[in-house]
DNA sequence: CGGTAGGTATACTGATCTGTGAAGTCAAGC
DNA sequence: GCTTGACTTCACAGATCAGTATACCTACCG
């Protein structure tokens, strides 16, 4: 669970019900396509909300790829969980298994990740990308610690097992395969069933 | 060493002085801002070279991207070998240590992972991605067998490797931090060293 | 001498980009 | 009944997008 710090950061703005109209057809847009590919032209009209009430709501573009991503990982953290405690005996694999998942409907691998190489250095979506790689981190951290005492430093190991999974993510994206995605579970499954190092 | 049919789709064509200009332009902004922040204007402004030239060699701004990725795929493929050839008691370490000082100048992570991202999934630059992305992973699978015949499962093994090099090269586009990269490294020395699985 | 290749300069097209201004509709709440 | 908030319509700004047209220059090569 993210920190109260992180929580602003990853907590998307209340709106209203076009506002929201808006940020779902952005999402599916802005995640299919790329952030720079679509306009608010192509968002307002793909909606049937006028372009005057997505800049009266959000004030700006860079603002609704904001909030795209605060609300992909305010509802992707909720159904994450309900994985987690829907498989008790084996939390770190669901965690896992959440990631897969969620980015299966259009195959374009991680949100954050496309979005962060598309996005200049210094925008604010930047650290919405970063509070979410890092309470994932966090995440696994905790599950490990709880779940695998055996094992001697949950850290080092958690960070193992986001490198697998992040790169895998990275890879479906390119050619839509999950053969890396299943090895890496395959890998994590070892660790985590390994005696100490 | 990527066969014949990847090689194609690899190498770059032939350029002009002008024409080589303007790639090498192209390849420090497109790297650094991503592929749709920056206009052919853009382009031939901070290369030098008028726009009538660009379209003289290349035709379109989507042949400029080709281009990009094949010539950033056959320069660090090359300097990639070098390394290698350099260190022939530790040649998979040096195979991972090329992608991380490949990236270093910019920081942006992998220049073909922000690619893919940002392309749409018809467009002709995905081939260059798919076939760099797999030439990596043959030279490991290469290295792998020919330096580590303890291990059992050459392929796997290679895989894993991959999967920490590309979450390592995401995640530091991303936050800019060498810690994950760094970690994953270790892994990879770790698996190296242990007996067969 | 003449053709060809590589290049320059400049102006242009039509589309699309983010963002704004002005005026008006409609419903809920005080 | 009057204000406020959410929303629409539509026109428009100014910039930038990819790509093209016309005309000219220059060096090399047969």
């Amino acid at each position: 669970m993210p920190d109260s710090a992180e929580e602003a950061i990853l907590t998307p703005p209340t709106l209203t019900p076009r506002a929201q109209r808006i940020l779902d057809v952005a999402s599916e847009l802005f995640y299919r396509r790329g952030l720079h590919a679509v306009g608010v032209d192509t968002i307002s009209a793909e909606s049937g909300v006028t372009k005057r009430t997505l800049y009266d709501r959000f004030g700006s573009k860079d603002a609704v790829i904001e909030a795209y991503l605060q609300q992909r990982h305010t509802v992707w953290w909720a159904r994450m969980e309900r994985r987690i405690a829907a498989q008790p005996d084996a939390r770190v694999l669901a965690l896992w298994d959440a990631h897969i998942q969620d980015a299966e409907p259009f195959d374009r691998g991680c949100a954050f990740l496309n979005a962060g190489g598309e996005l200049p250095v210094d925008h604010p979506a930047l650290r919405v990308i970063r509070a979410h790689k890092a309470a994932v981190r966090d995440r696994f951290v905790d599950l490990v610690t709880a779940d695998h005492p055996d094992i001697a430093d949950p850290d080092r190991t958690a960070e193992v097992i986001v490198l697998l999974l992040e790169g895998g993510m990275a890879h479906r994206g390119i050619d839509g395969d999950d053969h890396l995605l299943r090895r890496g579970r395959d890998e994590v499954e070892r660790i985590l069933s390994a005696a100490p190092a």
